[in-house]
DNA sequence: ATTTAGCTGACACCAAGCTGAACGGCAGGG
DNA sequence: CCCTGCCGTTCAGCTTGGTGTCAGCTAAAT
């Protein structure tokens, strides 16, 4: 996950840059609000974090310029803990959490984890997935027994489930991830496969709703 | 929006309740996780407040016993300031949110509507029913025991209910939503799913309106 | 009490889906 | 150049479970 660091004291955001570091993130540290200006027309980010005591400007005024633009990356605020009036503030300007300083750093992790977890739009994180651990970005897949590797078939239908958690992804959809749109495959091909991810994965990683598709499992 | 508020303090909960009230939502008071079981078990709520200091057990196994069921109905979490590691112990366990005791009334009201406006951007709108949470687009229902799987032609008369609520749905007329124009069906069919989708989803679901039709109940 | 509408358990049928096996293509290495 | 292993695909036979029908029942209306 890609985390944008909004602050300007440079011992508190070196550490919170490191911790985000140690939890397999990647943080981009942004001392003033011109800067994050820069980093956010050039770089797409998962997350925000944003200091509201800035030297060059309110970073009220930087959430509400984001929210115009039509963002919707995540926002969390770092505030201290007196000034109340500014947390209310901030998250009518459309901000989606607070954390309010000196904070635990273990606690800016529980919440960061809460954010991802709540925009990935799946209310378990992927790791509950029958004690499977899933790495997107590097296709690997980490089981009980050690890792899991998927053929590249295997993947494009794993993914397209894992992009719609909770919803039925019908075999028509599969096959417009698989094959070009012209190729039509007449055969029962996705059946083959979601049989092959379930002996590798887990009987209820996947599930048939009759005549509609398939849905990724909640065990 | 439907509010249950977990809460054993009197006074604590009678001022939150009206809070809520006055925004214009309906709040439920539940002083025991008792007395909460069973006002989940039979009404959906969009958001849930709860204390996690109460006579009668662990409100943190309380949650993880809700999301255990699947359900994804938001939890803010309410705490003492110093209890640090209980809130992380919280959104680990499926809590949205958390708010530090004491807290402003104004400043709940802002994070109630910071939740529900998460939750109006939510890939599937929700419909309450009863203590049934309904996901029209991913064909999922959400019961007290865990999640309802319905066959395509449950669905099509558990949605042809669903599309007119309170008003009566003759029998001819879901038969034009089963079958083709011209298929006449000449038997007791729809009287079969309707017993089939009581069986599943409780006998007040759907009223028998003799001579006429069936109603969609609201238990 | 009689009639009528609606309910529900049981059952047979069949389409949807599952899975073991086999085949052909392709890449890498001997 | 052939061998070998992997991957994608196809096929065939099997299993599963949705569907519609009926029979006998209950409950409401008159």
């Amino acid at each position: 996950m890609r985390i944008l660091l909004i602050e300007d004291d440079p011992g508190l955001g070196s550490a919170v840059r490191d911790q985000i570091a140690a939890e397999g993130h990647v943080p981009d540290l942004a001392p003033t609000l011109a800067y994050a200006r820069d980093l956010v027309a050039t770089m797409a980010y998962d997350l925000i974090l944003l200091d509201l005591g800035l030297p060059d400007g309110r970073g009220l005024d930087f959430l509400k310029a984001l929210r115009g633009k039509g963002s919707v990356t995540p926002v969390m605020i770092l505030t201290a803990h007196d000034r109340i009036t500014e947390r209310i503030e901030g998250l009518n300007a459309g901000a989606d959490d607070y954390i309010v300083k000196p904070f635990d750093l273990a606690e800016l992790t529980a919440r960061i984890n809460a954010v991802a977890r709540r925009y990935s739009g799946n209310p378990n994180p992927l790791i509950a997935l029958g004690g499977l651990e899933i790495d997107l970005a590097a296709h690997a897949i980490h089981g009980p027994d050690g890792q899991i590797d998927l053929s590249q078939r295997e993947w494009v239908i794993f993914e397209a489930l894992l992009q719609r958690p909770g919803q039925i992804v019908s075999k028509s959809q599969i096959e417009d991830q698989l094959y070009s749109f012209d190729a039509e495959v007449e055969s029962n091909t996705i059946e083959v496969y979601v049989s092959r991810l379930r002996k590798k994965l887990g009987k209820d990683v996947v599930q048939t709703i009759r005549g509609l598709g398939y849905r990724l499992g909640t065990p």
